[in-house]
DNA sequence: GGTATATCGATAGAGTTATATCGATATACT
DNA sequence: AGTATATCGATATAACTCTATCGATATACC
């Protein structure tokens, strides 16, 4: 494939550019600004500009509100994505309440849960009619782990094609359905290892370094 | 660098074996076996296990009991890891309570606030004199992100060196502590990007595949 | 207007991670 | 005991991702 880079990576690096681009007040950024600014390489986020934006200009960088909108455009983060929660536990609750989703054209209009219903909480029974009526496309699944292939089978019978998973379980699920695991614990765990590795490790220099678990590195 | 790889990957893909062997019955399991129920590549799982674990038989594959050990001392996971949690919000309070944690040798130990506290979370104020007696090694970073990199440096002051960063903040931090970031949102938007490319993109396969956002991978 | 330079864009290369392939071997089965 | 084969381990290759470098250029400043 010749320089048609789109990788799960860029990805997550382009919302933490939009994150960034809308807390700052300057008409002009650069890459050069934005790449110390997030702790990131200055020839990245060239690239990643360089990929989904228009121009930059020498010694001024980039139209801060073009750029926004370019990259907005490029994620489709326009047209807001409606996404349901099932399972309104402890971690579905946070995920409900969080307010940085729709910066980023994500709203999670609606939880479902199988016992605790409330005025905004439905019951999982009405998920059927409800994601038909609203041609809901993704699922924020945080069910117990006992129930999570069910459950997802569930959505995909609603018509859902994308699943944040939470879970434990790593879901079985038919092609046209995409899966994003939010494996908390296994991550948990990069963290510690990679901590231990660093303070054993103190010889020389270990050359583990990635872009998102370490840090000082030396753009 | 030659065949010592020892990556991030590896360290995300290791505690989803230990959480497979710690669930299964049988005493003796497959590389084939173990990368069918997970979904992941066959010859990734051996050379993964191939990396950690003494010699697999063939017809029967490993002793469960010894690969699970041995996956658990390469990841350090055999004394326990005591971490702090600071921020006892509704995302601090989910992960406090979560019990997944146990199973990789990572204890949640204590959980400091600015103002929910209660018996069992501490005021932010005794940070200091708790991480100091106790050793701890790994905070949990849950507070408004307007406190991250100030919370962050507390944290940095009390001895911690690994930080699982929830808030939207990239942190600054000395070379010898590692952060881990857990962008919760850019990971939504991953989800969203990747389904969408997929939906569009039907007319051939699109290369997009890894082994952590989408299904129906051909092993 | 002329010069210095910050920033850009492009190309090449290095590093990391995953996959395909194949011969070796211990086990199951006849 | 002899044969078929599931599984292993190793090597080679492919795919993906990041970084170093450098010439081009629009802008700032004299
Ligand atoms: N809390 C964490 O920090 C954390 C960390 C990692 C993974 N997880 C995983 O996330 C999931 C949720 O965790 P949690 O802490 O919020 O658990 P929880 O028990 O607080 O919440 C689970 C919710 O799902 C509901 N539920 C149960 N069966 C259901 C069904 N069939 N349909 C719809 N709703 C159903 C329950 O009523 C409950 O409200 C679990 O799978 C857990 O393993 C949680
Ligand atoms: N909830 C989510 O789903 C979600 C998703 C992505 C990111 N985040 C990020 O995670 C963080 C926590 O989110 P939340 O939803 O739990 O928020 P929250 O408001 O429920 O919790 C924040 C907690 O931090 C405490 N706090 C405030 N200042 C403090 C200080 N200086 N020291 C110690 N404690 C302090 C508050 O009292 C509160 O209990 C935020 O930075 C948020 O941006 C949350």
């Amino acid at each position: 494939m010749i320089q048609n880079y789109n990788s799960k990576k860029l990805y997550e690096r382009l919302p933490i550019y939009v994150h960034f681009l809308n807390s700052i007040q300057e008409s002009n950024i650069s890459s050069t600004t934005i790449s110390k600014s997030l702790n990131l390489g200055e020839v990245q986020v060239r690239k990643d500009l360089a990929l989904v934006s228009g121009k930059g200009r020498p010694k001024i960088g980039y139209s801060t509100k073009n750029l926004f909108k370019a990259i907005k455009k490029y994620m489709g983060m326009n047209h807001a994505s409606k996404a349901i929660i099932v399972g309104f536990g402890k971690l579905g609750k946070a995920l409900y309440d969080y307010a940085g989703f729709s910066e980023l054209g994500i709203d999670i209009v609606q939880a479902f849960d199988i016992s605790n219903t409330t005025d905004f909480v439905k019951d999982i029974k009405e998920l059927d009619s409800y994601c038909l009526e609203n041609e809901i496309l993704f699922g924020i699944l945080t069910v117990p782990s006992t129930e999570a292939q069910a459950t997802a089978e569930k959505l995909i019978r609603c018509g859902i094609v994308g699943i944040w998973n939470f879970t434990s379980v790593r879901l079985n699920v038919p092609s046209h359905v995409v899966i994003q695991n939010e494996n908390l614990a296994a991550s948990l765990s990069v963290l510690v290892k990679s901590t231990l590795d660093k303070k054993v490790g103190n010889d020389y220099e270990k050359s583990n370094e990635t872009n998102d678990s370490y840090t000082s590195k030396k753009h």
